[in-house]
DNA sequence: GCCGTTTTCGGCCCGACTGTTTTCAGTCG
């Protein structure tokens, strides 16, 4: 089973617990121990097996005991107990914006209501306005949200959002308002993103927040008070913002970017300290302390600045306290692409236009990676297509000052682990990336043998995008990440960081494995035209949230890798 | 249920908005 399914069904039996009323602190306790579990790279059936599961925070004998059935059964005890006990349709109604643990229970207690088509049922008769709290605004509140609900489920790709905000901020700006900042995970550069959180600092909120409401794009106001308004973009998209005092707007930056783990834990740190700190400063009884900028908050509780990138209560808050914050990779660091794709393959632009595109943006060196044969469809490449190809990488170098051309394919690893092409063809090339595309369903077991048997061919220099995911419509395949990255280390293979928003892959836990086990990353665009040059700032982001440093990134060293076999 | 610079027992983050309840609970972030 995966981490990720048995912090599901802890999350569940949270969300069933506080249904009943449950000890709040007791449903926490299970929701960190998920989010710690999402969190591992490391699979809890080893932890388990080498007994160091209950060295991770939040994870005690109780949970333990249950991440151990959930392994060896399958099921959690007491999660089948309180399924049978609990409404199976009350974890969809807790779902309805506006409907918690409370509302569920009174409308199960009061009409017997179980699941969401009779939860809609009766919000439409006006039976649910007779319950206690509910009142007939509220009642048509929650239709209005189901309905809403069913048209936008879907997180946002960082790829989307960032650009949304930013183009907000500007429209804010246009209007007047001055500083505005997009804070929450968008802050964070999260993979995917919820909603969209907007910080702005001002004593007009009001003209501020009608300035927000009234923005071109808006298409419904959620909401709309004194210092906070929530409206729900045409693109179905929603978007809160909040106006602070500036006296006041480092702290709001830092509640409002969270995330929420982190934040728990700062927020402690102050209470031990006799402070106590909210969106509006750190406080001394009713004396404001700090609050104008971020660093001001953190230096309050005697913590350095924390980049947004890190605040996820893993492990920063430590290193902080000990000096030990990783100088983190910057956009500005990044030498190299070594994943691009032209017309040789399935990519737009030619070798030529590939080069000077990535020289406005700096890049001293990029490798012309496309296709091999097995990916006819995209035009992949034989060894002739392939060795005509670097013939016209040479003839286009020569002509271009101040980016250097590098040989390169993006090699397919066959579904028995050889690659496309023969040995003596890679040993032409500068680098060799090797990358999954097909029997994306093998099992673990064997797709982890797949890139094992890549790894070892002293030809492939890195391989690409390792777990073949499309977020939000294909799960990546199945295989043993730690497995691999630690191959990768013995044979001084990379691994790339593929910075396309739908792939981010590695992820950012990743990332961090990899160096912790001094395996080099390589942050690539896969670009497949000009523009998409330009997604590097996603991969860097991701990198930052994995702790990279400049010497953990392959392509920000200043001259192009000559490949893991030394110059070929 | 977890955890220990306030603790092996007694804590566990804080505030805004909404609707409805005439003084506040529930939900959300």
């Amino acid at each position: 089973m995966r981490n990720d399914e048995i912090a599901g069904m802890l999350e569940t039996l949270a969300n069933l617990l506080e249904f009943k009323g449950e000890n709040p602190f007791k449903l926490s306790a299970y929701r960190r121990a998920a989010r710690v579990l999402r969190d591992q790279t490391e699979d809890v059936a080893t932890l388990v097996r080498e007994n160091r599961l209950k060295d991770l925070p939040g994870i005690g004998e109780s949970i333990e005991k249950k991440i151990v059935q959930a392994l060896t059964t399958g099921k959690i005890e007491k999660l089948t107990e309180v399924l049978k006990a609990v409404p199976p349709g009350v974890l969809r109604m807790m779902e309805i914006p506006g409907v918690g643990p409370r509302t569920a229970a009174q409308v199960h207690e009061k009409l017997g209501i179980n699941t969401l088509q009779e939860f809609t049922r009766a919000a439409r008769s006006g039976k649910l306005a007779g319950v206690p709290g509910i009142g007939a605004k509220k009642a048509e509140g929650f239709l209005g949200a189901i309905k809403f609900a069913k048209a936008s489920s879907r997180r946002m790709l960082l790829g989307e959002a960032l650009p949304l905000a930013e183009r907000i901020v500007a429209q804010l700006e246009e209007r007047g308002v001055r500083g505005a900042l997009a804070a929450g995970s968008l802050r964070r550069m999260c993979e995917t993103i919820g909603d969209i959180d907007i910080l702005a600092a001002g004593s007009a909120s009001g003209k501020i927040i009608g300035a927000f409401t009234k923005l071109p794009e808006v298409r419904r106001v959620l909401g709309a008070g004194g210092t906070k308004a929530s409206v729900v973009m045409e693109s179905g998209v929603q978007v809160d913002l909040r106006v602070v005092p500036p006296e006041s707007f480092g702290a709001a930056l830092q509640y409002f970017t969270g995330s929420k783990a982190h934040n728990i834990r700062l927020r402690a740190m102050a209470r031990g300290r006799g402070l106590k700190l909210s969106e509006y400063g750190v406080f001394r009884g009713n004396r404001r302390v700090a609050g104008r900028t971020e660093e001001e908050v953190y230096r309050a509780l005697k913590l350095p600045l924390i980049p947004p990138e890190l605040r996820e209560d893993r492990g920063e808050i430590e290193a902080a306290q000990k000096g030990a914050l990783p100088k983190l990779v910057a956009l500005g660091d990044i030498r190299g692409d070594l994943h691009v794709h032209t017309k040789w393959s399935d990519g737009r632009n030619t070798i030529e236009e590939m080069a000077r595109a990535a020289r406005a943006l700096g890049r001293k060196y990029i490798a012309i990676s496309d296709h091999t044969r097995a990916l006819k469809i995209f035009g992949g490449l034989d060894v002739d297509g392939l060795m005509k190809e670097i013939a016209a990488v040479r003839a286009a170098a020569k002509k271009l000052r101040g980016i250097a051309l590098l040989t390169g394919t993006e090699m397919d690893i066959r579904a028995d682990g050889t690659l496309d092409l023969p040995d003596a063809a890679l040993a032409k090339l500068d680098f060799v990336t090797a990358s999954v595309h097909s029997a994306f369903r093998q099992d673990k077991e064997k797709m982890t043998q797949r890139i094992l048997k890549a790894i070892a061919n002293p030809n492939v220099d890195c391989i690409g995008h390792l777990t073949g995911r499309l977020l939000g419509r294909r799960e990546g395949y199945a295989v043993d990440v730690e497995a691999v990255l630690k191959a990768a280390a013995r044979n001084g293979t990379a691994v790339e960081l593929n910075a396309n928003p739908l792939r981010l892959d590695l992820t950012d836990q990743a990332c961090r494995r990899a160096k912790e086990l001094g395996v080099q990353v390589v942050i690539n665009t896969d670009a497949h035209s000009t523009e998409d040059l330009q997604l590097m700032r996603y991969g860097v982001a991701t990198a930052q949230r994995g702790w990279l440093e400049k010497s953990n990134v392959l392509n920000a060293r200043a001259t192009p890798p000559k490949g893991k076999s030394g110059g070929k």
